[in-house]
This record gives structure tokens, sequence and C-alpha cells, in this order.
DNA sequence: CGCTTGACGGGAA
DNA sequence: CTTCCCGCCAAGC
């Protein structure tokens, strides 16, 4: 069974929508784990996301935290340009792609 | 059991 | 820009 900050923290990243981003730190805040980046970092590296856009979340500078030239920063390359996230080697702008929930994303994680 | 690691973050130098 | 450093803490060893 997995730790429910996993669970929550996973459920969380499927909302982000296409073409945008979050940092690591951003995530734990909204899974209301202020301060526990790493743990998602973690989460990310051990659950099965094969079937959530885990390539949204990156660094909060708009750095990629995957090892450069690995398979996965690759991958999560790949994916964000596919999805219109313009990257200048392991960057990209944080202002112009990080996504900032709405009212309405906020009530229906309220409504469970 | 204590020590190290690490898909982090922010500040200082 | 690049180190360092510190806070964070579950997992590995």
């Amino acid at each position: 069974m997995t730790h429910a900050h996993a669970r929550r923290i996973l459920a969380l990243l499927a909302l982000i929508p296409s073409g945008r981003v979050v940092s690591y730190g951003q995530l734990a805040d909204l899974a209301g784990l202020p301060g526990r980046a790493r743990l998602v970092g973690r989460v990310l590296r051990t659950e099965d996301t094969s079937t959530l856009p885990w390539h949204r979340v990156v660094g909060a500078g708009g750095r990629l935290s995957l090892p450069e030239g690995s398979d996965g920063w690759r991958e999560q390359r790949e994916r964000l340009l596919a999805e219109g996230v313009m990257l200048r080697g392991s960057r990209l702008d944080m202002k112009m792609y990080q996504w900032q929930p709405d009212l309405a994303a906020m009530l229906m994680l309220m409504d469970h």
C-alpha cells in the first residue's frame, strides 16, 4: 500500500494541464506538504508514473532535474517540446509555463 | 543502529 | 555563472 503523501502527490500531478509545468516544491505545497520538495522527487522516482504527466514537474528555477543526457532527461525534454514548451537545453521559462491552479481546480480538489 | 543519498530549494559568497 | 551550506526526511546501506 502506497503512502498517503504519495497518493496526494500523484493525484495532483494528474491535474497539471498539458503545456504547463510545476516545480517540485510547488507540487509539495499543493499537496499540503510545504518544504517537502525532495519527497516529490522521491515519489516520482519510486512510484509508477507510467500513466501520469511526470514530465511536467521541473526544478523551481525552470531546470530539468534529471541528469543531462540521460534517457529520462531526453524523454522529459521530448514530451515537453511536444506540448509546446520551449526549452534551451535543460532550461525553460517558468514565467511562461508555470501552472497557476485556478479556483475551479481548487474546488475540484476539495470535492473528494 | 548511525551515516549517506538524493527527479529539491533558497540564500550567501 | 558556480560552489557551498543548510533545511528537509524516507530509503539504502
